[in-house]
DNA sequence: ATGATAATGATAATTATTATCATTATAAGG
DNA sequence: CCTTATAATGATAATAATTATCATTATCAT
């Protein structure tokens, strides 16, 4: 089984905080790390009841808080009012470009603009902790 | 009373779609004008109400999706789920600085990121509609 | 094995926004 | 000015995503 390392991860953070293992965090944890994409939170719900009908929709909620502190998960705003998450471990900072039509979300990666984001924000008095930046637009599959 | 051009602008929009102005309509985008501000809807809503008690909710979304669709308004997603809005109208590009702690919202402009992203997008086969790019942090007042 | 307490799932609550609908206001034409 | 078609309004219900509550169950240190 793969994933060993987030195993290990999310185990000691569990440990750490003396919260509990439980069969659900588990089953959560090893749809969330084996699905590559940006997820969200009722897409994750669905996949997870396929294994497991019984799993509550808080526990989905809970447990991606949990990811997320634990420093493996990362929420993302997409577009509107819903949240999708995303791998965090072992990964480089990166944005996001969004069809605003179909949905499909293409990462990207420009080293420079997080230099250029730290002298913004001292410009400004600011201490930056993190940012958001969205490229909305059509895909090549939506545009014709 | 200033705005003129806000008010020629909105009073043709209105006329070019066959709407009809309204005493409510009028009130709210005079509230909105002179107030510079990234106002939520209920923001709005208080202040409007301390002139017209009687305006409804409603009321006041409708209006600020039509000063929107005008061109005079920008919505912009300030961090969580709730909408904000501001003055559109002769106004160049700019993004935003947010202090996650007091909640202030600090702009900036940065003319090079334009051409910048125009190049992501094609690069990845899209085409370029819109974009979000928010910096979030500690402001001055809040670091001490 | 036991007991303290964390985790779960069902469901209610919350929050921001939109939809519905009966009533009122606007404005074009006579 | 009056009439009339219909757009606008305000009250309120509905929606959607997420969080809170709470009785029941599971975990794990002892
Ligand atoms: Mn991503
Ligand atoms: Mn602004
Ligand atoms: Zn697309
Ligand atoms: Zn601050």
């Amino acid at each position: 089984m793969a994933f060993e390392e987030e195993r290990k991860i999310f185990s000691s953070f569990i440990r750490n905080k003396n919260l509990r293992h439980s069969e659900q965090r588990q089953q959560i944890m090893d749809v969330f790390l084996k699905t590559e994409r940006h997820l969200s939170a009722e897409e994750l719900y669905d996949i997870v009841r396929e294994k497991n009908p019984s799993i509550g929709y808080a526990t989905i909620y809970r447990t991606l808080k949990l990811l997320s502190e634990a420093g493996l998960c990362r929420e993302l705003q997409a577009d509107g009012r819903i949240t999708r998450y995303e791998h965090l471990h072992n990964r480089d900072h990166h944005d996001h470009l969004v069809c605003t039509e179909c949905g499909k979300m293409v990462e990207f990666e420009i080293p420079e603009i997080e230099a250029l984001q730290e002298k913004i924000a001292r410009k400004n008095g600011f201490v930056l902790k993190n940012h958001r930046w969205e490229l909305y637009g059509l895909c090549s599959d939506c545009t014709r």
